[in-house]
This record gives structure tokens, sequence and C-alpha cells, in this order.
DNA sequence: ATGAAAGCGCTAACAC
DNA sequence: GTGTTAGCGCTTTCAT
């Protein structure tokens, strides 16, 4: 059986109530004296606060839960670590739950599996929800932000804003006098995808460069579509610069373009999207439109607590961070 | 105000008892016209089951947690999946939560967070718990075991044989006519490291091959650790072959070697550890001993179960698991 | 400052 | 097969 209050009240010779109220810190009700025996004993006994007890009573507990996608791209680690910085400094704990990004069943357990005890709050990475889990969700009556995911109805989101990487990434390249542009690996997802493609489309449109369709390979942000475009653009392909939709990606584009005796960034540059620390680990590195993920996860938090604060039980909240060229070595200029 | 099984039994015109007995599916207690009736009500209502109540009556719930560090080594995913699969398998749902790997003080929060509701079991990825958080983790009466790390007390744990894997890699370079063969990256933990140098160590004695100090430069897995080992053993090093601590060990390895104007595997062989996808996107590709991860997480799962199952509250078992060497191309035949 | 008592939502005997 | 009842361990009025 584990200690209860009730185990070190009756040590301490006083009331459960009394015993509650030291080690729930409510500092106004009792004397230091009563406080020290009360720690003491429970130390001895080895007391562990019962959580669901707790969260019964409460409706309401200090843990914050985060959804992730079990998609094999590495940025979700630094929003992570974000999110636990941020909420270890305000005294939450933090939860991951998985889910497979796609199936609605894997989705729902997942989201359950957060709901079906009272959080403080629900972080989504990356997670394309359902219609029927958005529902849900949003029945539960808990504070939610998606990160790394933005949306154009009104559900708060703290996210790249990804039609300004698409430009920038494009604008980079023809600033260095590229003209001729692929773009790898991006899904058709409307609201990642389909926003990186649009930016891409304005930048090059601006130059007065017409896109030819086969510059555009579509993908899932993995390392395969990022071979799969390079191949689809061939050995002789008239392209000087290409985009990839993730770091993962990059590589793809990078090992495809070397199998084809592609030198980069001699004969072909790179600009890889997301600037995670695989950037660094290739030869050449990848030059990157890089996204401050570990700051969405501490903003994510902020949010969450927010509206606890405030009482609204919802985060009314859209915003984009601002991204950043990160130059390394994977682009050349043209002359 | 959630909806509770007392709504549902007043709509329905039930006892609280009927609904609780539809909702857990204690199928031998009621009609199928009452259970559709209050499945109904149910899903009408909107409701959802509040496991901080289950768990306060049950004294046990259907949640594993899975206590991973954050070293940046990409394994853990894949010892993750498995868990994931498994646990879903059984019904069983996952939380992960994060520790430092050596922050004592980041380790106990991790652990509370995790015995303060009562989990069904935990799991340890590669966490090397400090004296205090054992104790802790001991007094909490839930079954737990340790993945991916070895020990030589009576902790539970599943884990691939250190010594084995020293053995096996240092061994795959012997048979190809390596005879100095230097190693990258191992740390001095008692539990992994150690055991890995001293594979290395008894296949090189085999051989009657002598090893000299400077062929062991040691480090924590990291790619930075693989860049250091390369630098110190230096662009004339007499030694053919490397074994790297980890993927990303390796990764560095490489790309120091290729700084060097070394060629892989024409001037030197890599044979790396863990055989992650990583291995897959270097170029050339990585020869790698490879541990089954995913395997780790199943298993461990299973002796959970097992020992909730058998009622003794505690795993009992010490296993390693098989690894195997898988040949891409970094390795070359010496003649 | 402390105690007594009620109750959070659910399950598990125990009756019937 | 279903209702009744008694808690699980904790927090929180309400007294004192």
């Amino acid at each position: 059986m584990a200690v209860t209050i009730k185990d070190i009240a009756r040590k301490v010779g006083v009331a459960p109530s009394t015993v509650s109220r030291v080690l729930s810190n409510k500092s106004k009700y009792y004397t230091s004296e009563t406080a020290e025996m009360v720690r003491n004993a429970a130390k001895e006994l080895g007391y562990k606060k019962n959580q669901a007890a707790v969260e019964l009573v409460k409706k309401r507990s200090n843990v914050i839960a985060a959804v992730v996608s079990s998609v094999k791209t590495n940025f979700a680690e630094q929003i992570i670590d974000g999110i636990q910085q941020e909420a270890r400094q305000n005294g939450y704990n933090l939860i991951i739950v998985y889910s497979g990004s796609a199936d609605p069943e894997e989705q729902r357990h997942a989201l359950l599996t957060a709901i079906e005890r009272p959080v403080m709050g629900i972080l989504l990475l990356s997670i394309a929800l359902t219609d029927d889990n958005l529902a849900l969700l949003q029945s539960s009556d808990v504070p939610y932000c998606f990160l790394s995911m933005g949306f154009d109805d009104d559900r708060p989101f703290i996210s790249s804003d990804d039609e300004a990487i698409g430009y920038q990434a494009t604008k980079l390249l023809i600033n260095k006098g590229h003209r001729k542009i692929g773009i790898a690996g991006i899904d058709q997802y409307p609201y990642t995808g389909r926003r990186r493609l649009e930016g891409y489309k304005k930048a090059l449109k601006e130059a007065d460069i017409t896109v030819s369709q086969d510059w555009i390979q579509p993908g899932d942000y993995s390392y395969a579509s990022g071979e799969a475009a390079m191949k689809a653009f061939g050995k002789h392909t008239e392209l000087t610069g290409v985009i990839a939709a993730s770091d993962m990606t990059a590589i793809g584009v990078l090992n495809q373009a070397n199998s084809f005796g592609i030198a980069v960034p001699t004969d072909l540059s790179i600009v890889s999207i997301d600037g995670t620390e695989m950037c660094n680990i290739t030869r050449p590195q990848l030059t990157s439109i890089s996204q401050d993920f570990f700051q969405m996860g501490v903003i994510g938090v902020q949010m969450l607590q927010q509206s606890v604060a405030d009482g609204s039980e919802r985060v009314d909240s859209q915003q984009f961070l601002p991204v950043s060229a990160v130059n390394r070595k994977s682009v050349r200029t043209l002359d």
C-alpha cells in the first residue's frame, strides 16, 4: 500500500488537510514548525503524491502534452527541446505522445491519451488532424496550439511563414545569378507545400523567369523524395540551382547529383529548407533557409500559459516566426 | 462541466454502474440493448472518460511511460517505434518523457512525471540513473526495464551485447585483411563503451595484433567525436580501418578523412555501430554492426506485460539481443 | 493555523 | 443483468 497524506497526518498528529496544505505550499495556512514536521515525515515514509487523486479534484494538472507525428524529419526534436525548456522553467511537466501523421485512428488514440487526463494544454507538432479529430480536440475544453503548421481558418498556430520560405530560398538563388531553379520534394498539402510553392513562383515571376513544369518535383520531404526529384531533373538538367523541401530531401538531391557526376556547388547549387544539424554533416555543407524551431516550442508553451491565465481556455493567436538564410557551402555565385 | 457516467445513466435511465460496465466492456454483465443505448447516449453527450478517476480507483492504468534522454543519436526513434507498436497492439497507451541523460535533477523530474500517476510500467532508454533516482524508481512498485543499456548488477535490461559489438566490428575488419584498426568516439562509461572496447581488444588479441594506445580515441558518440578522433589519428595515420562508436561518429570520421584527402574505403575503411538510416545517406554508405532497436522496444513492452501478468511487479530479465554486420560500401578488402 | 466533512468521477463488491 | 453502496487520495469550503 502506497503511503498517503493520511499516513503522514497520523504520524505527525495533525489532520490530513493540514498535510495537504503544507505539501501544496499554501504557505499562509500553516506554521513553519508543522511544515517541517510534515515534510520530514513525508520524506521518511517515502511519500509520493498521487496525481490521479489531485487531478480528479482539481480538474487540471501541470502537464503539457505534445502530440508529434512520427515522420522522419528531425526538426521535431528542436521544437520539443524548446517546449521542454520553457515548460520546466514554468513548473510544467511535459509528456509526449506519438501519432502517425496520417492514420485517423492512430491520431485519435494519441489525442485521447492526452485528453483523457486533465492536461494543462496540448501542443500539436505538424499534425494534420482529420475533421473528426479536430472536433474531438476542440470538445475537450483544453487549450491547444498547432506548431510548425499554419492554417487559413481560425485555428491557433505558431509556424514559419511558408510562403516567405519559398520566396527567400528562390530569391537567394536568383541574387546569385541563377535563373533556372528547380524545387524538390514539396508536398501538395495546402498549408505547407503549396504556400512554399507560391513563394517560389512569386520570386521567379518578379525576376521575369518563366517556370517550366518539370522544374517542380513534388514529394514528401523525405530523403527518397530528394533522390527521386534529382533523377527526374536528370543527368543533363538545365537547372543550375534546386531548392529542397527539407534537409533530408536536400541530402537526397546532393547524393543523386553526385551519382550523376554533377558537382555541388560547381555544377549545381542547392538550398535546403529547415536548417537542422544535418546541414553541417554533409559535404559540402548545405546552405539553408532555417526555421527557428526551438522558439516555436517556447512560444507554444507561452501561448498555452496565457490562455490558462486569462481564463479563455483557448489560444487565440496565429503567428509566423521569422526565418533566416544561412549561407554554408552548397550555393555558387554564377557570373 | 464535463459529462460523466451519471449524466449518461440519467439520460438512459439506468444506474451509473451499468454505464460503467458497458463502457469498460465487462461484456458478461449487460444486454446488448442497454449497451447500445448507453453507447449512443455517450456519443451524443460527447462523453470522455476521466482517466484520473479510473486510475484513482484502479491504482493502475494502461499507460506505459518511456523515459528517454535527449542525446543526439537517433536510434531512440526506432526503439520508440517498437514500443509504440507493441503497446498499441496490446491496448496500452504510450507517453514519453524527456530527461537530459546526466543532470540528476532533470532525471528526477522526468521520473516523477512518470511515477506520479499509476502507470503500468516504465521503460528507460539509455538513461544512466543516479543511485538516488534508481532508488526512487524502485520505491514506486512499478515494473521497469532499461533498454539499450546493460548492467552488471541485477537491474532488468534489454540491450545489445556491447562486447559482441566491439568484437564483431573488429573481426569484420580483420577478416578483410586489416591489422591496424582504430576505434573512435567510444565513452568510458562502464556499461557500454568499456565493454565494446573489451570486445575490440579481444578480437585484436586473438589475431595477435598489439594495440597501440593512440588507436583508441574516446569520445561521446557524437559527430564531433568522430571528427576529433580522425584528427587525432592524423592525415598520415598508419590505420587502415576504424570503428566508429555510432553512426554520427562514423560520419564525423568520414568527413574528416575526406578533408585530409583520405579516400574511404580506398585508403581507409570504416565500420559504424548502430546501423540506423544514417548509414544509407552517406557516400560511401557505411558498413555497420547493426542493432535491433525496434525489437528492443517490442520486448521491453512484453517484459512489462509479463511482470504485471504474473503479479511480480518487477521485471526479472537481463537479455542481450543479437547484432548483425551489414555490409555496405565503407570497407575495402586488403590484399 | 488547523480540523471536519464533502466530493471530484469512477469501479467493484454485494445484493437482488 | 442491474441497482446500491462504499470508497480510491486528494483538495477545499466551512467551522472553530
